[in-house]
DNA sequence: CTACTATTCAAACGTTCGTTTGAGTCGATC
DNA sequence: GATCGACTCAAACGAACGTTTGAATAGTAG
């Protein structure tokens, strides 16, 4: 694999990871066939066993390309924030923003590419609990650990357990905005320019999720309903 | 359909559905085969496409059976709100939680049958764009527009793009925390034995969402990162 | 030019898919 | 007790699936 992967060109290899990112995306893994996955892409029906060596590997593959460089660069900005303050807390939102950028990002800038991965990632989350789950579970581990510790940091006051459960709801918001947002039309009255500006969704999502985040415990509000 | 509806014992019919609710959540629509999926309802091949037709057909009568009444409590729910307000604006935690609550309940209640049905949907929202997705959208069409409209009642300072894409991430947030209740591991550190407790789930979303819902408008906050 | 590796290609592999068929079973109706 | 409708059943249908195969085709080094 890596052998392979130092190679000059990949050209019909990220041809066919571009084209199974939309196929995937938009059919699902079980819903989408190799032998359309190689004729959109232009290669030949056995390239994929070929280069990937099965349509599981293939997904695999798929994940790795993007989720390293995703998982990277969040925990770098994390780092980037803790050096420059300097021992002190961080601000729950500034965290949040790290950590949602990457993600915003890939969104917007790729053409078509990063949008799909990222839409098929969210997908992936309420997936089956195949193999696939748990890759990218152990690929998102290390990521969320250091997220959780800076988040604990910078909440002293809140339980761990609550706090997990917001990370919870924090992860699905994103995921869910991220994947589905041709379901906006399911509220209606959304502009549809907007959808896609990042800048814009970074602003309502880091406004959204910091008031939820730090918000009173559920404990000390009530306790029936 | 209706006729037959109306007949005494759904025996094979029902189990057909209850089945599906659990086999579909495991590995999907296209995952599942009716050769499994007969075989696990202890029934013939062939009981699928007499009793419904075809595949997508009983994909369909799946979700009516539970949407119908789940989206008429919700319905129900909001105007009991609306009848003891008296013309009063409402809360806007009340009608989070009069919205949230007929999933919880549905997880919470059947032993096992509207928990799967439950996870189902959530992985349903972020599915294909395929019919499925359709139905879905035409089934809450009609109970979004109405707690639309309650919560423009409730929130009159904001404004209405916002409000929409608040409802959005909220929508993620349950549908996400419903359907991936697993990838709490994830993050890691969550008792067990909380994951299905509707009523503490139902605190932690309630803080959770009203706050986020009633946060400060991203526009307000500022305007470059 | 030759030998070698990497890649592409058309064709076929065996399996599984959703659906259909036609005979068979059972209970209610006249 | 014959008739009819609802239902179940084993068997088969053609189509589509992921994968494998072995020959053809570059491109490169000796």
């Amino acid at each position: 694999m890596s052998l392979r992967a130092v190679k000059p060109q990949h050209e019909t290899r990220t041809r066919i990871l571009d084209v199974a990112e939309e196929l995937f995306m938009l059919h699902g893994f079980e819903g989408t066939s190799m032998r359309l996955l190689t004729s959109r892409a232009s290669v030949n029906l056995a390239a994929v066993n070929y280069h990937f060596g099965s349509k599981d590997a293939l997904i695999e593959a798929l994940f790795r390309r993007r989720l390293d460089p995703m998982n990277a660069s969040r925990l770098e900005a994390l780092e980037r924030l803790e050096a420059e303050a300097d021992g002190q807390p961080l601000a729950p939102e500034a965290i949040i923003r790290a950590f949602i950028q990457p993600g915003l990002k890939l969104m917007e800038d790729a053409r078509g590419g990063g949008r799909n991965f990222i839409r098929l990632l969210g997908r992936t989350y309420t997936e089956p609990a195949k193999p696939i789950r748990a890759l990218i579970g152990q690929l998102y581990a290390p990521t969320m650990a250091r997220y959780k510790a800076a988040l604990e940091r910078a909440l002293p006051q809140m339980p761990v357990e609550e706090l997990v459960w917001r990370m919870h709801f924090m992860f699905g918001t994103l995921s869910y905005t991220l994947a589905a947002t041709d379901a906006v039309q399911l509220i209606a009255g959304c502009k549809p320019e907007d959808r896609y500006d990042a800048r814009l969704l970074e602003e309502r999502l880091a406004a959204f999720l910091s008031a939820g985040l730090t918000a009173p415990h559920a404990h000390t509000v009530r306790k029936a309903a």
